[in-house]
RNA sequence: GCUGACGUAGCUCAACUGGUAGAGCAGCUGAUUUGUAAUCAGCAGGUUAAGGGUUCGAGUCCCUUCGUCAGCUCCA
């Protein structure tokens, strides 16, 4: 090999010899002219490149084209980049910050005097048009650390970047046409390549991510490949708008929030409040046949409890405030509406002697509880005020929380894998920066989860630093039906609040022992399952959760009799059903059924009424009717609830 | 909490630069008696989120408060 050419590997293992100084667009042209249109970026040993960049001896070299998903990530990079050109033309004073791409997209955040408006987003698209029309290519320069202080000195926040780097890190600049941007890359060839983009909204978002700092001005956009996978996933935008449970919430009447009332606070109508009654009456069935104990406990206590708890100093911010003393206490004598359960469930524990031959004690509460969630961060039922939890606490024996945790994985199981048909996924969450507790307690507590979560064959990833202050925790991580993550259930052990109240087991060696602690909830929180639910199912609910499992529907008055025997005997049969007497077309019954998303609509028109039959229409299944007797029918609705099936059976 | 946008009938939305608040759906009444996604007609429904200001006149302009939304931050 002379030392004028230079010899890369290629994807199918076949070598390549190219003149020294080739880069990957040359080697994509010397490959074909194809592909040389189609290539995007570069990958070498695994790091993605410019194409203009030259390659080295011995390099493993893929070209990368729209195939690869990670030369969507350098277009939308790229995307910030016009976007951010398109700024600096409308508005020469905006100081740059960041613009990296995201799922879906790309942002990038502007220092401006003025917000931007939906006017603004207008002007600044259609001028990003124009960038992408000029087909700017994207030039990479490497310059030294003075160089870069020089070229940016009117951009603070880019020389704050600078300042950060450390020595000896490669410092790349990036021109296209106007625009210079210090970025390490890459990007696509040049500005002409983006061309299916859309800018969506812009929001203030504090620089480095930063409350104390100043707020800049992000501007979102997305950008493809294509024209159809753009509109695909505008349309993608549209259905998760559709699903949205404020949305539908109001349209199936399932519950409100009332200003009158509060922000973050919910009001279950009938409706939802059969939907969560049917959730809690499932968990509990569930944790009874497993062991657990039913406790009620006061949504109100002194401070007192919190203060020795450990949650007031950290977690004041999210408590409300103290409550005057009662009639007859002394003046500071203070009282706390709860934010959670724990200390409650642990007064329980500690109300009597525990023996080794006890353990584990399970306490379970669906419990409201209230915290001072900041205003910003209230969403629907996804972020409330008032919680209720499907909470619990389990005290145990060290030497029990493997079978533990085996068992709680068995209940996660049953709930969002068999009953909901969740894939769902575990992260062990470990010590974050502000905690109680030492080291050595933490390094304990960590390893017991991960020995259990090995023990049952699962896998799990390491969500470092992730865990509540008071110990580790696996949190279980689920997708809806429409591709969106979900966090609902979370398992937490907890060292220390044992520690702090003093618990005690009697052990075999009679002596007096530490039980340890678990806290965890299955849904979470009743408000965030039942709207992710309603997310989920789009307001279409399997049977065993529908409010309303059947309208029973007459065609003419004179079969409202019929109907309303029809519907008793469903009641009967422990079916909720409801009979639409209106003076109305069944068309119109039928539309207003299908809109409300009943499971099952239960025609009866004259020959019903003759022959003890019913038409049912299953929710979404159009004119395909199964005319059935109403024994029959009964029989099948029981069956579909009693196994909580995801689909209609009839 | 921060930044911005927004708040009109139960719901979805109109009302040009300040000039008499309007429609569809839902509701009620009546007619119709319907066979698988909207029968017809009539009626009723609003201190335009709340409070203050500018103006001859405010849904529209200004201020304050409350709330909603998009993000940031935080989190079940």
């Amino acid at each position: 090999m002379s030392p004028s050419e230079v010899r890369v590997t290629l994807p199918d293992g076949s070598a390549r010899a190219l003149p020294a100084g080739a880069t990957g667009a040359d080697l994509a042209r010397a490959i074909g002219a194809g592909l040389a249109k189609a290539a995007l970026a570069v990958r070498v040993d695994g790091q993605v490149w410019d194409l203009s960049r030259p390659l080295a001896d011995g390099m493993r070299v893929t070209i990368l084209t729209d195939k690869d998903s990670q030369a969507l990530d350098v277009l939308r990079h790229s995307s910030a980049h016009v976007l951010a050109t398109a700024v600096r033309q409308l508005f020469p004073h905006a100081k740059i910050g960041f613009g990296p791409p995201i799922e879906d997209g790309f942002y990038y955040d502007f220092e401006v005097e003025r917000p931007f408006g939906p006017e603004d987003l207008e002007a600044i698209e259609k001028k990003m048009v124009e960038v992408v029309k000029a087909d700017y290519p994207f030039v990479r320069e490497e310059v030294s650390r003075a160089e870069a202080k020089q070229r940016f000195k009117d951009d603070p926040l880019k020389l704050e970047r600078i300042a950060d780097l450390a020595d000896g890190e490669v410092i790349s600049v990036y021109t296209d046409g106007p625009f210079v941007d210090l970025c390490r890359g890459p990007h696509v060839p040049s500005t002409g390549r983006i061309t299916h983009f859309k800018l969506l909204h812009a929001a203030g978002a504090y620089w480095r991510g930063d409350e104390r700092r100043q707020m800049l001005q992000r501007i979102y956009g997305t950008a493809w490949f294509t024209k159809d996978d753009l509109d695909a996933y505008l349309r993608r935008l549209e259905e998760a708008r559709k699903r949205d449970h404020r949305i539908l919430g109001k349209q199936l009447d399932l519950f409100s929030i009332q200003e009158d009332v509060g922000p973050g606070l919910v009001f279950w109508h009938p409706k939802g409040a059969m939907l969560q009654f049917q959730l809690r009456r499932f968990i509990e069935d569930t944790i009874l046949e497993r062991g657990y104990q039913l406790v009620y406990t006061p949504h109100v206590t002194r401070e007192q409890l919190f203060l020795r708890s450990g949650h007031l100093p950290l977690y004041a911010e999210n408590q409300f405030p103290a409550m005057g003393a009662g009639e007859g206490e002394a003046e500071n004598v203070r009282y706390r509406v709860k934010p959670m359960n724990c200390p409650m469930h642990i007064l329980v524990y500690a109300s009597q002697q525990r023996s080794y031959r006890d353990l584990p004690v399970r306490l379970a509460e669906i419990a409201n509880v209230y915290r001072n969630e900041r205003s910003g961060t209230l969403h629907g039922m996804l972020r409330v005020r008032g919680l209720t939890m499907d909470d619990a606490h389990v005290f145990l024996r060290p030497d029990q929380i493997e079978d533990e945790i085996f068992q709680l994985l068995d209940i996660v199981e049953l709930v969002l894998g068999r009953t909901f048909g969740l894939a769902y996924r575990l992260d062990l969450a470990t010590r974050p920066a502000k905690k109680l507790g030492d080291d050595a307690t933490w390094g304990q507590a960590e390893r017991a989860l991960e020995e259990a979560l090995k023990r049952r064959g699962v896998t799990y990833r390491i969500d470092q630093g992730g865990g509540a202050f008071y110990g580790p925790k696996i949190d279980v991580k689920f997708n809806d039906a429409i591709g969106r993550e979900w966090q609902g259930a979370t398992i937490q052990l907890d060292y220390e609040l044992p520690e702090r109240f003093q618990l005690e087991y009697t052990g075999d060696d009679n002596r007096a022992h530490r039980p340890v602690m678990i806290h965890r909830a299955i849904y979470g929180t009743l408000e965030r399952f039942c709207g992710f639910l309603i997310e989920h199912f789009a307001g279409a609910f399997p049977l065993w959760l529908s409010p309303e499992q059947v309208r029973v529907l007459p065609i003419a008055d004179v079969q409202a009799p019929a109907a309303r025997a029809v519907h008793e005997r469903l009641r009967g049969a422990g079916i909720r059903s409801s009979v639409d007497e209106r003076s109305e077309t069944l068309n119109y019954k039928i539309r207003d059924g299908e809109t409300h998303k009943v499971p099952y609509m239960a025609v009866v028109g004259e020959r019903e009424a003759q022959a003890g039959t019913v038409a049912v229409r299953a929710r979404g299944a159009g004119k395909k009717q199964v005319v059935l007797p109403l024994e029959e029918f009964v029989q099948q609705l029981q069956e579909e609830v009693r196994t909580r099936s995801l689909s209609p059976l009839v």
